[in-house]
DNA sequence: CCGTGCTCTCAGCGGGTTCTAAGGTTCAGT
DNA sequence: ACTGAACCTTAGAACCCGCTGAGAGCACGG
């Protein structure tokens, strides 16, 4: 159970993504590379990564229409975005759009893993967040839900499995990505625990015939939905 | 055990804040730095510092507002505040918006332990200051705890443990950080000696069968709530 | 030098959590 | 309507985490 943390590297120079790529990996992270914008985009949607390196310089969608997209598209991942030397307006402009952080290029790998792990850390506790879907609040620090006036207190699993809904709500899940993301499974396995889970989550979110949240969709995976 | 004081130095400017971790350090603190007001927030929340040192002006989100954050997220850590030359209105904004004293740049180093020490003083010993969560009370002047009208004498750990809780109430904390906080280990080793003491302070808390308030969270960590 | 109080270790137990497995139900396609 | 696949439901086995009680080690004071 638990898994990796995954590193989504989009950009058009190959060097750039060997580099951080290898460096990346040696440090423990799941990496994913892209070389334009319009693959960073799928490899997002495939792979939920938890983090983005964003070159802002691509030809053909570049990394700021990366950032309008996937923030337009409710994803919160964490981006952090590379700029050339001195093009101030575009740091500006990309933290404008959504990105959380930018590096300028040239850096040097320690430089870019200082501002990865800051992200990640950001990411991984964020005190105080509340998150919220509909009439269901997920309390990361308390490690409980609640909807509807009552409290519901969740298990590890439960949690973990919650949470990954609603970072991504309104947005197909599928069986394999949701296996990766809170088992690390190796899938090949047959295994129905997933079901399972959502069992456990659908009970103690409709306790009381409230209207589902978690749905699902036949042949693809579940969704968090009104 | 015990553990070392921590302070948080935030300043964006890199000589200032090598010149305050090397003294602070020399005097015995375990110190941890930021350069922005973001990755101060971070750090806030990952270290749990006694005491934060923070420099008022920052690009991005400055020293107020680290201020107004931290306190609106209950964060009652002691906080030192950076001001320019004759910026009185500034000094006046920083104790209305929750720091607890100021010092003018520019300083030496001398001034500045000074006004920690008188900080981490009032905060260690704080005439009076007595801390609430339901029922509970714990007297830190005292070292000791109450609850419905009985009087609980606490011995060290657990008053170091307890007091990790009431001031991080409603928040799973994690057994690596109780472990760090109350005990300093280097972790790896295992034991049980947290489940103890969190036994004991269960057993002083509710001798009487009063409901329960150090609750677990299996696989995470202990929350304090109702 | 013994008693007292505090800290910490250890081993066994209990129960919550996770996961499997088997049978039931729904759905799409023919 | 029939069939197979996908998904749901339920029960319970296995596992592991945290709880518990006893006691050893240690510091301190009488």
């Amino acid at each position: 159970m638990s898994e990796a943390t995954r590193i989504l590297v989009v950009d058009d120079d190959p060097k750039i993504r060997t580099v951080v790529r290898r460096g990346l990996a040696y440090e423990g992270y799941r990496v994913v590379e892209a070389a334009t914008g319009e693959e960073g985009l799928e490899k997002a949607r495939e792979h939920l990564p938890d983090l983005v390196v964003l070159d802002i310089m691509m030809p053909g969608i570049d990394g700021l229409e990366v950032t309008r997209r996937l923030r337009s598209a409710g994803d919160e991942v964490a981006i952090l975005m590379l700029t050339a030397r001195d093009e101030v307006k575009d740091r500006v402009l990309g933290l404008e759009t959504g990105a959380d952080d930018y590096l300028v290029k040239p850096f040097s790998f320690e430089e870019l893993l200082a501002r990865v792990h800051a992200l990640l850390r950001r990411r991984a506790a964020p005190s105080g967040e509340v998150l919220r879907f509909a009439d269901l609040e997920l309390d990361v620090d308390a490690r409980e839900a609640r909807r509807s006036g009552r409290t519901i207190e969740l298990t590890t699993t439960e949690f973990s499995l919650l949470l990954l809904f609603m970072r991504h709500p309104r947005k197909v899940l599928t069986r394999a990505i949701i296996m990766e993301h809170v088992w690390a499974y190796d899938f090949e396995g047959e295994s129905n625990v997933l079901e399972v889970y959502v069992r456990y989550l659908r009970t103690k979110l409709e306790p009381n015939g409230e209207p589902r949240l978690i749905h699902t969709v036949r042949g693809a995976g579940y969704v968090l939905k009104e």
